[in-house]
DNA sequence: CGACTCTTTGATGGAACTCAAATCTAGTGG
DNA sequence: CCACTAGATTTGAGTTCCATCAAAGAGTCG
């Protein structure tokens, strides 16, 4: 939508990654920088590319024929993502935070890499094996059966994946509406059970976007 | 009844790859046979085997603490599975169908082969990206708001994986309670949904586990 | 400061879970 | 072949939970 001038993003080399980042992979890519809520990639774009998030964050989603947004995934730095078996996406990408920066690898060469590289290859392999991880966790988090239970399940799962500690909040980047679309509950429905859990000693807020985790019972840690 | 439909299906499952199994990964393959709720690994097993389905069908889930059963993936003939980045599973995987037939690939062995020969690390990594695809869809299937939705969703969505022609009725090879845990609600909400899809003309069924699809609205397609 | 978005809270109708029981199905053995 | 059994499926009644509509508070950024 505000998509029309895409390049706004600037491209440029990369000087060094946050992440381990096998050498080889690492000089095929170029840097781009995004807008809050810009595309990295459309539903039904080529996937010709994979992308990895430096810093910042994206959301993964889809919007439904009657309006429903769906989300599917959240990707936080040093994520790899944009591959699929298929020649076109069915979700869309954007960015969460302002100033986004992904690493975008033309998918052609990685794969060209990964045939005559096995390293590259299995490292391919495992960065896949990684999101996959990721869809199971979160289907697991969906999968319970009440809204409370979902949130509290999300914000543990979401508190692990910042890799944040214990003791000291997390900075959610993203909203109550993007938590909601995420597990299939309304937005109020998330506020309340926020509420809830707070009440119940679970969670600590400190102000609206930073959480605390005072009580983790029954948690699987990864 | 159910096994020879999921049998015939074996070979043309894969929409975009018409590829069955290389051959260099069949001579590392040695067959199983399961019966009906029967283990094909148990949660916390280590994870150095893969699994193929050749007949019959599989459940993915985990129990939790409080007794409830998380349903995560039904596995049919075709479909590559017991991959993951870690030491050891987190789910345990069952037969469902009696008499279900299992190819198993000794993990070393496979990415050794992978790492001398690309075309197998290419398959390989197909197969995960295939994986990767369902674990979406179930997303999208889970995560929309009403039972009666998801319901339906889903059968649409397994219609479609048992690559059953629109006019012959399906047989699906698991229970209520099966679907049931796999989307989070109770079995008798599965059951009240099916009636209801059944009197709005969606669907008919033909004794409780065959199941033709009359009308589909709105999906989208694989 | 003021406009905007995000978050929170309230009230209400409808949806879904639970407990309970009836019906159906498939499989077994007489 | 049929009665019988164990399991699966369906239906019913009551209660809880959640989506929805609405509006008020909080936070943010110009």
């Amino acid at each position: 939508m505000l998509d029309a001038s895409a390049t706004s993003a600037t491209l440029q080399r990369l000087p060094s990654a946050p992440t381990a980042e096998p050498t080889r992979l690492r000089s095929l890519a170029h840097l781009r920088r995004f807008d809050r809520e810009q595309d990295i990639y459309g539903q039904e774009e080529r996937s010709d590319t994979w992308y990895r998030v430096m810093s910042g964050s994206a959301r993964k989603f889809l919007m439904r024929a009657d309006g429903r947004r769906q989300l599917v995934d959240i990707y936080l730095p040093g994520d790899l993502f944009g591959f699929t078996s298929r020649l076109h996406h069915r979700f869309a990408v954007q960015a969460v935070t302002e100033g986004t920066v992904i690493a975008c690898y033309p998918r052609q060469r990685v794969e060209a890499l990964a045939r005559e590289d096995s390293e590259t290859a299995l490292e391919i392999r495992r960065q896949i094996l990684e999101a996959l991880e990721r869809l199971q966790q979160q289907l697991l988090v969906i999968g319970t059966m009440t809204a409370q239970e979902k949130v509290r399940e999300f914000l543990l799962y979401f508190h692990r994946r910042l890799s944040a500690d214990k003791d000291e909040g997390m900075a959610l980047p993203i909203s109550r509406y993007d938590i909601a679309d995420m597990l299939g509950i309304s937005p109020e429905t998330v506020c309340r059970a926020i509420t809830d859990l707070q009440a119940r000693g679970v969670i600590s807020l400190e102000g609206p976007r930073r959480i605390r985790i005072t009580r983790r019972r029954g948690g699987q840690n990864g």
